[in-house]
DNA sequence: ACTCTGCTGAGAGGA
């Protein structure tokens, strides 16, 4: 019997005088899981082999399930709210009620759907702590971690039949860029990674000779009963084997590589295995360290798993979940490690102090500030909760059902399976056939689960998607029947954000901080003052050059952005030209032989800076755009991702293979290094450090975001509109602000306001100018304030229906009152085109902006292939000749949606020449804001 | 109630 539900009140853990002697047991009311009327039961609480009975019938009755033993210890963290399942529960009834218990064979599992990571729990039960510290400030680049990462990779290329020479010269060139930070020689590291697999490959023969087909390389494991997600390094007649490059003479292995092991069996046991021996490789032990005890010659240590050890393993995953959970911080006194033996214990001690935690190492430093003890907290919350979001993410992918992924675009089901195809190095390539033109949010590059049906269930492996069209190409490292791709969600984020965040407060330096703090208030270099400012280049003086004649608020951005002592915010409203004063800024500041970190949330936002800059460079005077190199010109390097960066900008891609001298030169001697905030929290970037630091669309980062980009350099620039749409975050916390809005709040004499804006009729514009930015905001010439459809070529405005000439028009449409679509909107829509279409107009001119998705897909079935539909918020940062928007609302204007102002006015502000809205003035006037709008529009 | 981009993953080791 498999007994899963939420606890209904406080738990009691007691001692009760049995048969037996004395025993621990927790009675604990659960609120069932099931529900007999409900077809969802079944999905919720069924299990792929559970060769027992479900119990659907109790419906949604609060019950009794008592756990006994050891099993009461997962009861204390327990708190009503949590969820907790038992397997192999027996059914008991007591006064006349039905009752559940634990069994010999039981396992108590809290918060299943809360997906633990294998390493985490490593970590966990060497120290709690341990595991807290390495959340919070990441694992810095080191060799011995790098050689571990390579040794395994070339293991498993071994497993999958690759030749060992070949594997350690490729994955040797693979990490050249992180070597040569490490200042280390591809030789060198060859010679040490073949010492290690050498030892590898003498044990795998032995292997072969008598197992030939029962190897595995590594794949991708999750267990939904126990909620362990892990990826073992190999699978040897169907037990985990696990390789560790460090040293180990003992005759046992070690704890936690045992701890390790075990948690791999817990996932191959839910995949139908039925493990009780495990295997430790040890590639350090070769024949020269011959253990003393036992004359053991092999690298290899078996050992047998028994329940004990797999059921302390869950307790100990319990107690981290719940804690989790709770949000709540370890202290270390939770598990038995002795603080003196830890690597750790210096970081351990700083980090109590600093932040004022309870901590079984004990503290060492003054304590911060309180307000940023209070900030600390505030964001560790704001950021776990994320996580948080992100693990239900995780639970989707066995709780909704296929069909329901597909609708909400997380995966593409229903796929033919072609062919697997044996690469090169031991890995697959995959083909599979779409039958059905659904669309989702995986895309070409994206990193997915392959499986043949089930993404937990089925057999599943982790997969690059090489090619996306009628027929999907993949390349994966197990030969999976692919009949279905899911979005795997990523922590990397969340992780990144702690990180920037920690290395922010007990990193940064006290002056940043200040200003963070408003604790103090900004320095600017003065204006043609006597007063010298160093610099690499040696130059003097302060800024008093003219960067840009014609537009006094951008000269004054560029003049506070160079000479901006501490930090300095651009304020761009639409059209204002923030892409191109930042890239005169990054011009100027390289002229004074700065080196300058340019970042941005989205790719997108980091190539468009980096092609108005290269621009820049090129009308600058002498300077010549180099990709890399130390020659002459200015050289510019985009770090990130293949699938991620534009085309066009690959030739400035850092590549991170190769020779690692020539790696790190490229790096090293970049002037100006763009990429992503993300990226810019990578183990490669931190080892990088800048003059300044300019963000790009920075009030769409959230703080700690923002932080991962300004870390980095001694003084920082923000350029963005508050006035337009926040970051995106998955839940409602401290991290919907802007450190650029709050900043532009808190320090208003380090801001400039870019006020002319070069995009939108006068008539257009007046609206949003008047709405969001007091009526500073104006056309930057008269060219501007006059354009109209005339001025296109081939157009003839008194082509058009008289209504449509006007630069602003209000289309009224009484709407068929669906919640977040709208028929009648989008076949007028669809004439309205037509009408352009017949004035002479291209349809690549025009474009078409929905509330919602429902909405656009709508519009796609009415309007001609060729013009742009989508949703508001993916409209930010581009514009369009023609904007139609399409309100979708009928009757009254509720919904979260239409709440944030800030989204009309990115609506309002894409178009250049003509701007349509269409819908119910009924409902649009029911809002004030939106009544003043269709004031506006309909005069 | 709705909108939605980043990241290769997960794990790699030091006495």
């Amino acid at each position: 019997m498999y007994v899963r539900g939420t606890v209904a009140d406080e738990v009691e853990v007691r001692t009760v005088s049995t048969s037996y002697g004395e025993s621990d047991l927790a009675e604990v009311p659960l609120r069932m899981a099931g529900d007999g009327d409900n077809g969802t039961a079944s999905q919720t609480v069924a299990r792929p082999r559970d060769d027992t009975e479900t119990d659907l019938a109790a419906g949604h009755e609060t019950t009794t399930v008592t756990l006994w033993n050891k099993w009461a210890e997962s009861a204390d963290y327990l708190e009503p709210g949590m969820e907790v399942l038992v397997t192999n529960a027996k059914k008991e009834e007591y006064q006349g009620e039905t009752q559940y218990a634990t069994t010999g064979d039981s396992y108590v599992v809290v918060e299943p759907s809360f997906l633990v990571n294998v390493t985490a729990i490593r970590n966990w039960v060497e120290c709690p702590r341990l595991y807290y510290l390495n959340k919070l400030s990441g694992v810095p680049l080191n060799y011995p971690v790098v050689k571990g990462t390579l040794v395994h990779e070339v293991f498993g290329d071994l497993l999958r039949g690759r030749d060992l020479e070949e594997s350690i010269a490729a994955r040797v060139d693979e990490r050249g860029l992180e070597l040569g930070l490490l200042g280390e020689t591809s030789e060198a590291v060859a010679e040490e990674v073949r010492e290690n697999a050498t030892a590898i490959e003498g044990w795998l023969e032995q292997g072969r000779l008598t197992e030939e087909d029962s190897w595995r390389s590594e794949q991708l494991l999750i267990s939904e009963t126990f909620g362990i997600r892990g990826r073992a390094d190999a699978i040897r007649r169907g037990a985990p084997v696990e390789l560790k490059t460090g040293k180990n003479l003992k005759k046992e292995p070690r704890f936690k590589d045992k701890v390790q092991a075990a948690c791999y069996a817990l996932l191959l046991e839910e995949h139908g295995g039925d493990v009780d021996l495990g295997t430790l490789l040890y590639t350090k032990n070769s024949a020269l360290d011959r253990n003393e005890e036992t004359g053991d010659l092999t690298p290899a240590k078996e050992f047998t798993m028994g329940d004990g050890l797999l059921k302390f393993v869950v307790r100990q995953r319990n107690e981290l979940a719940a804690m989790e959970i709770a949000g709540d911080i370890p202290t270390g006194y939770e598990g038995s490690a002795k603080c003196e033996y830890c690597f750790e214990q210096d970081t351990c001690m700083v980090v109590s102090g600093r932040l004022d935690q309870e901590s079984k190492a004990g503290q060492i430093a003054t304590p911060l500030p309180e307000e940023e003890r209070d900030y600390f907290q505030r964001f560790y919350r704001a950021i776990e909760e994320e996580r948080r979001e992100v693990h239900r993410e995780y639970a989707k992918l066995w709780e909704q059902d296929a069909q329901e992924r597909a609708d909400d675009d997380r995966a593409l089901i229903d796929l033919e399976f072609i062919e697997k195809r044996p690469l090169e190095g031991g890995r697959w390539e995959l083909r599979a056939r779409r039958t059905s033109s659904a669309n989702s949010k995986i895309r070409e590059g994206d990193f997915v689960l392959a499986s043949d049906g089930h993404p937990v269930r089925g057999s599943s492996e982790l997969a690059t998607i090489e090619r996306l069209d009628d027929v999907v190409v993949l390349t994966a490292d197990e030969p999976v029947e692919v009949t279905r791709l899911d979005v795997y969600p990523s922590e990397l984020t969340t992780d990144r954000l702690l990180v920037a965040m920690h290395d922010a407060l007990l990193k940064g330096d006290e002056r940043r901080k200040d200003i963070l703090f408003g604790r103090a208030t900004p320095e600017f270099e003065e204006s043609g003052a006597s007063e010298t400012h160093r610099n690499r280049a040696g130059e003097t003086g302060g800024v008093d050059e003219t960067f840009i004649d014609n537009n006094a608020a951008q000269n004054e951005a560029v003049t506070k952005a160079v000479g901006a002592r501490d930090c300095a915010l651009i304020h761009g409203p639409p059209g204002t030209g923030k892409t191109y004063t930042i890239a005169r800024a990054i011009r100027a500041m390289v002229e004074r032989g700065e080196r300058v970190l340019l970042s941005a949330f989205t790719n997108r936002a980091v190539d468009n800076a980096l092609e108005a800059l290269l621009e820049q460079l090129e009308d600058g005077v002498g300077s010549q755009t180099q990709r890399s190199g130390d020659g002459e010109g200015v050289s510019v390097v985009r770090v990130g991702s293949e699938s991620g960066i534009r085309e066009d900008m690959e030739p400035y891609r850092l590549e991170r293979s190769g020779d690692p001298e020539d790696r790190v030169a490229e790096l090293q001697n970049a002037q100006v290094v763009a990429a992503t905030t993300a990226t810019c929290g990578s183990r490669v970037m931190k080892e990088q450090a800048f003059d300044v630091a300019l963000v790009d669309e920075a009030a769409q980062l959230t703080e700690p975001g923002t932080c991962a980009a300004i870390n980095l350099a001694e003084r920082f620039v923000l350029v963005g509109d508050h006035e337009q749409l926040p970051p995106v975050v998955r839940a409602e916390n401290d991290l919907t602000e802007s450190l650029f809005e709050r900043l532009i709040d808190c320090h208003p004499e380090a801001g400039v306001m870019l006020d002319r804006q070069y995009r939108m009729n006068q008539r257009i514009q007046a609206f949003a100018s008047r709405e969001f930015y007091d009526g500073e905001l104006r056309p930057a010439e008269p060219e501007v304030a006059g354009r109209t459809l005339n001025d296109l070529e081939g157009v003839a405005r008194d082509a058009l229906p008289p209504a449509l000439q006007d630069p602003v028009t209000f289309v009224d449409v009484e709407g068929d009152g669906g919640q977040y679509t709208d028929s009648e909107e989008a076949a007028r829509i669809a004439d309205l085109i037509e009408q352009y279409e017949a004035a002479g107009l291209e349809r690549s001119e025009i474009g078409v902006i929905a509330p919602f998705r429902a909405q656009v897909s709508e519009l796609s079935r009415h309007v001609p292939d060729d013009v742009t539909v989508d949703t508001v918020d993916r409209f930010q940062g581009s514009s369009q000749e023609v904007i139609i928007i399409s309100f979708t609302a009928t009757g009254t204007l509720e919904g979260p949606i239409f709440e944030d102002y800030r989204r009309i006015n990115v609506a309002l502000t894409r178009p250049k020449r003509a701007l349509v809205l269409v819908g119910d003035p009924a409902a649009l006037s029911s809002d004030p804001v939106y009544a003043r709008m269709l004031e506006w529009a309909r005069t």
